[in-house]
Formats: structure tokens, sequence, C-alpha cells
DNA sequence: AATAATACGTCAGTGTTGTTGACATTCCAA
DNA sequence: TTGGAATGTCAACAACACTGACGTATTATT
């Protein structure tokens, strides 16, 4: 080992058996997390691929399928089928770019915004219960070790949408 | 509002901005989680159904089909799936149980614990170098609004299952 | 102007993982 | 002992990811 004066009591956190834990937590809390939209979505026979769409859409009005898909990390066929039906059923509109017609702006429509609303209305619910239950100190290492555990090019991501306006 | 004394700064960490973020966060780590894990399962042509079995039957040998569906959430018919191909490819074995014949008690062959091992040294590294950045009151507050994201019955598994000793 | 590269969409085929429905076996209790 | 509940298996199907190939429009490069 040889880890320095830090070693000892002050490492005990990252023995195999505290890390399992974790790896534990977060495989049951990711389920809670997904649970109350999930429960919406199967009502109007939408999955989580279209939550994520719409909701990533949602943040960044005017995005293009490009910037999407790096975001979602999924093929364009993939990201296509759902964007398609959410085309169809009137929840977003895709507009041809301003400045590059090649692209495609992708918008939520008022139905979009509305289904958008009630999805992470139910996620927020959750969200805030566990917030509060934990404390803010609680919330800020949580946030921090999330953070610490994504890949490089997600993590710029997450930055990028972390600090720009609602 | 009118939430006492602790309204005003210490609640800042509830608006919805700050559980915005928390959701995208968990939605990025999430893939970080499982990416090493998914890379190592891909050359095998399994997928994480076939992690998830693995790792619980690992932390629990002898557990029934019953006692996975109700930690896994899913319905028998597809735990069979992949428990067939895992026993199919001398991973797991399955058999009948003592007391009562129409259970199956499950265990990791010699060969199933070392692809358990595979992948679970895999995903600690990645725990274990978040842990690291983070620090460990960081990590407590990660580990505290995890369990307060849980569905009760989820909980109770967590918990029965974080005491066990390994 | 011709060529290459980019952005997007689509068709076809495949694999994993979830679902329901039907069914066999085993246990238990009336 | 017979009927019901519990446990697990087989079959068929749907959602959603994947790869590969191709078409089209637009932009960039030479």
């Amino acid at each position: 080992m040889a880890e320095g004066p830090e070693s000892g009591q002050a490492l005990l956190f990252l023995t195999d058996d505290q890390l399992r834990k974790g790896i534990e937590a977060m495989f049951f809390a990711y389920r809670g997390f997904t649970a109350d939209p999930d429960r919406i979505l199967s009502e109007l026979a939408y999955g989580r691929a279209h939550h994520r769409a719409i909701h990533f859409i949602g943040r960044s009005p005017g995005t293009t399928v490009n910037n999407l898909l790096s975001i979602l990390g999924v093929t364009k066929q993939s990201l296509n089928r759902v964007l398609r039906t959410l085309i169809e059923d009137g929840l977003v509109t895709s507009e041809v770019g301003k400045t590059d017609k090649r692209e495609r702006n992708l918008y939520l429509t008022e139905e979009g915004r509305a289904l958008e609303q009630r999805l992470s209305d139910a996620q927020r619910d959750r969200m805030r219960a566990a917030y509060r239950a934990a404390g803010p100190e609680a919330v800020a290492g949580f946030r921090q070790v999330l953070e610490a555990m994504m890949d490089e090019d997600l993590h710029r991501h997450y930055r990028a949408m972390k600090d720009a306006k609602v």
C-alpha cells in the first residue's frame, strides 16, 4: 500500500466492502430514480428512450440530432425511431437549420412541454424528498461522487448543461 | 412555505434547478457506472441482466429464483432465460431445494466466480477512483441520498444485503 | 466545377431483455 | 385426496438497442 500519512483509518471508505455497498446502492437507487416516470410513460406507450429525448430537447431547445446523439450515446437509427414517433404524435417539431440546412433543430411543442413537465415533476418529487431527508451536505457529496464517476466526454456535456441558464 | 427556522438560505439546495442537476448527474453517472462491465459483457455475448444475476447469486449463494426475482424486479420468465444460458454455459448451478423441492438453489461455479470477480473488479475500480476523488464525507452523503431515493421494498433488500458478511 | 465530407433519414437484419400466456411440478391445507 | 397456491419452465411477442448499407441534401475543399 504505502499511501503515505492518509493510510489506515482515513482510507477505510475505500475497502472492497464499502465499494460493493456503493455499487448496490447505485443499482437500487437508479430503479427508484426511474420508477415514477416509467409509470407515466407506460400509460402512453412510451419508454425511457422517449423520456430522455424529451428531457434533453426541453433542456436545449433547438438542439440538433447530432448533438442529442452524443449526449444520449445511442445510434442515430435508435434515436430516429424515437424522434419519429414523438414528431408524429405532435410532441416535438423538427425544423431545417437556418445557417446549415443539413441540420435539424428540435423543439418541444406545447404538448411536448406538458409531458416533459409531468415527467420531471414526478422525478423531481422523489429527488426532492431524498435531498430533504439527506440534507445539504449529503447532497453536495452525492453530486461530487456522481461527477467523479462520469466518463470524461459525458462529464463535458454535464458541465455544459449544468451551467446553462434554464 | 413556512418551513420554520431552516427556510431561506439553507433550503437553496431544494430548488428546481438543483434538483434538475441532480437528475442529470444521476443519468450521466449511471452510464459511467455500467460502462466498464458492459464492455466485458459484450465480449462474451452477455448483457446487464447476466451481470445482475451473477452479482446477486454471488452475494447470496443458495438463493432461490423467487428471491432473486424480488431483488431484480423482473418477471420470472425474463430471469429464467438469463439463468438458462448461465447454467448452459457452466457459470451457475441450480440445485433442487432440500426442504422444498419446488425451489431451486442457485450457486456460482468456479468459472462463474471468476467472471463475477472480473466484472466487479472493473466496476470497483471506477467506484474507487470516484470515492478517492470525492473523499470520505462526500461518500457518506452519496450513500445517504441514494438510500433515500430507493423504493421501500428495494431499500429492505439493500439493508439486508448491506449488513450481511461477505 | 468537380469532389469529398457532413448531417440526416431509412431499410433490413440481429440480439438482449422485458412482457403475457400456458403449463408442469410440488407442497399444503381443507 | 383433492383443490389451490407456490415455484419454475417453455413459447411467442414487443421495445429498444445494435450493425451495415444506402440515399439525399447541403456544405466544404481542392
